[in-house]
RNA sequence: GCGCCUCUAGCUCAAUUUGGCAGAGCAACGGACUCUUAAUCCGCAGGUUCUGGGUUCGAGUCCCAGGGGGCGUACCA
């Protein structure tokens, strides 16, 4: 690299010429934030004795002549490069370099004239060519299309994309921290499954060609936790994909991780605390606070969180009361009067759902957790144990999105068995969201699952909250697209 | 699924309102410059205007069909 050849015409930078001369690995002594952070503060004029070695992409250059400046990169930040025609080797190459590109530079860390934090180009060496060119230096990528399908360079020019996944990281390591702390066990189930359960959600279908089966892909971890409970580990959670075959949005991804954990005798109630101190603490450990902004609006997250009743909320913000005393007919009267569609065959908890989703959820805020939901629409919660047709199940509404399903595991297999006997009658009429009869389930059953109590929190979603982001593709690196018709 | 909007150079955007030779900045390429900060300056080059039809003397612009994307809506977390 000492010779001082001129720079490669980049007309020879042929995409199909894969035959640079670039080294196996390269020693780094320093990541860029560490030395900004050592350093900071450094006088203008004074070149240190300190020589480092980093490494990254050229973002930026600035020739100057006999003299240039580079902006340098790394998953830490960004430094400033000072090269001299008199000092630095072959400089005439690295001016010549091209905006992407990926070096490795050795020298001393300095302050300018100007009093900016540098490293002196001592000596370097080109580690990658960036063959293609990088967007516009100072708009970067707004198309978003081009944003996800090319993430991989949408994390160099977008902060706030690399620093949103930064953070979904610190989330899920800190959710892992914490159940450990309480003594949960993380494992891992299925993703193949040979009958779809768990919630209701249209499956995908896969084919198993050596065992001549279909399989699904799961949309839930739920019924294997629950046998790992009754298999006798007490407190379980898994972290993982989930797959559902139905509608994208800025809030669902076909694809998405799911937090799920079961905690033996335990009920709704210690859920509630469980999940209100969880989602708190973690906010604490990734944001260092409770209190949160989101889009634009507070969210206070210290526990205890209100927790009301679903018919409470809906006399709340729909303006009406309402009771599955009162019968089909007449929810089904209120819906008509709301605008909400609804479907012969209905029950009145169907209805009273869809009461509360239509007119009261949309203007819940938070943190509350909206309890007692109907039986009906509950097929593996446990019946309410004063509240005849309820469940006790509950979900949290956060910033004005739901996060969190939960309930009292129903653990009797005779209800079971009938709960999904009336899923599969729902299923033969045409409802491709219903689940099926899973009798190795209802067999695990049968060995006795003692009082137990689940929760579902959408990791996704909890990444939103705490990174302020507005869409579900902002939380996810590579969002299912459609097939890109043509690279 | 349905409705509305959108697609112009590698990137970010223009193109006189029913149409008249498709432009600029950045990047790239050539050059000048020893303290720049989105450096500056001079020069050069860069296009299947998403695709295919149609109307017209003439289409980036108007019409039809298709494709990608965004938003809303439906299903859902």
């Amino acid at each position: 690299m000492n010779d001082d050849t001129p720079a490669a015409p980049r007309e020879e930078a042929d995409p199909a010429d894969t035959r640079d001369d670039v080294p196996y690995r390269f020693d780094r002594s320093h990541a860029v934030g560490d030395i900004v952070e050592a350093f900071e503060g450094l006088e203008a004029g004074v070149e240190t004795e300190t020589v480092v070695s980093v490494a990254g992409r050229l973002m930026l250059r600035r020739d100057q002549g006999r003299l240039a400046f580079g902006t340098l990169q790394d998953a830490t930040g960004r430094i400033q490069l000072f090269a001299t025609a008199a000092a630095s080797p072959g400089f005439e190459r690295f001016t010549g370099l091209s905006i992407g590109d990926w070096i490795g530079v050795r020298g001393a860390v300095m302050a300018t004239r100007r009093g900016e934090l540098s490293v002196r180009v001592d000596d370097w060496t080109l580690l990658a060519r960036a063959r293609r060119p990088f967007p516009d230096k100072w708009h970067g990528l707004t198309d978003p299309d081009t944003r996800y399908r090319q993430r991989y360079v949408d994390l160099w020019v977008s902060d706030e994309a690399r620093d949103a996944f930064a953070r979904r990281s610190q989330i899920v390591a800190a959710l892992r921290r914490r159940l450990t702390d309480q003594g949960f066990v993380e494992v891992e189930t299925p993703v193949l499954h040979p009958i779809p359960g768990g919630a209701a959600a249209r499956p995908f279908v896969t084919r198993h060609e050596a065992l001549d089966a279909d399989l699904y892909l799961r949309v839930a971890p739920e019924l294997y936790l629950k046998r790992l409970v009754v298999g006798g580990m007490e407190r379980v959670y898994e972290i993982g994909r989930v797959f559902r075959n139905e509608g994208i949005s800025t809030r669902h991804n076909p694809e998405f991780t799911m937090l799920e954990l079961y905690w033996a005798y335990a009920d709704h109630t210690d859920i509630m605390d469980l999940t209100e101190h969880l989602v708190a603490g973690v906010a604490e450990d990734v944001c260092g606070s409770t209190t949160v902004v989101y889009d634009g609006q507070n969210v206070d997250l210290a526990p205890p969180w209100r927790r009301a009743s679903m018919e409470e909320v809906i006399a709340e913000h729909a303006g009406f009361e309402v009771s599955l005393d009162a019968g089909a007919a007449e929810l089904a009267a209120r819906c008509d009067s709301l605008g909400i569609e609804t479907r012969p065959g209905w029950g009145p908890g169907k209805l009273m759902l869809e009461i509360y989703e239509k007119a009261a959820e949309p203007n819940l805020w938070g943190p509350v957790f909206v309890t007692d939901y109907p039986a009906e629409v509950s097929p593996l919660s446990r019946r309410h144990r004063s509240r005849p047709g309820h469940a006790e199940r509950f979900e949290a509404i956060v910033a004005g999105r739901e996060l969190c399903n939960a309930f009292s595991e129903l653990v009797d297999p005779v209800e079971q068995r009938s709960r999904f006997e009336a899923q599969a009658a729902l299923r033969a009429a045409g409802d491709d969201e219903a689940m099926a009869v899973d009798e190795d389930y209802l067999r695990s059953l049968e060995y006795g699952l003692p009082p137990t109590g689940g929760l579902g929190i959408g990791v996704d979603r909890l990444v939103m909250l705490l990174t302020d982001t507005q869409a579900i593709r902002d939380a996810v690196l590579f969002p299912t697209l459609r097939p890109d018709p043509g690279v």
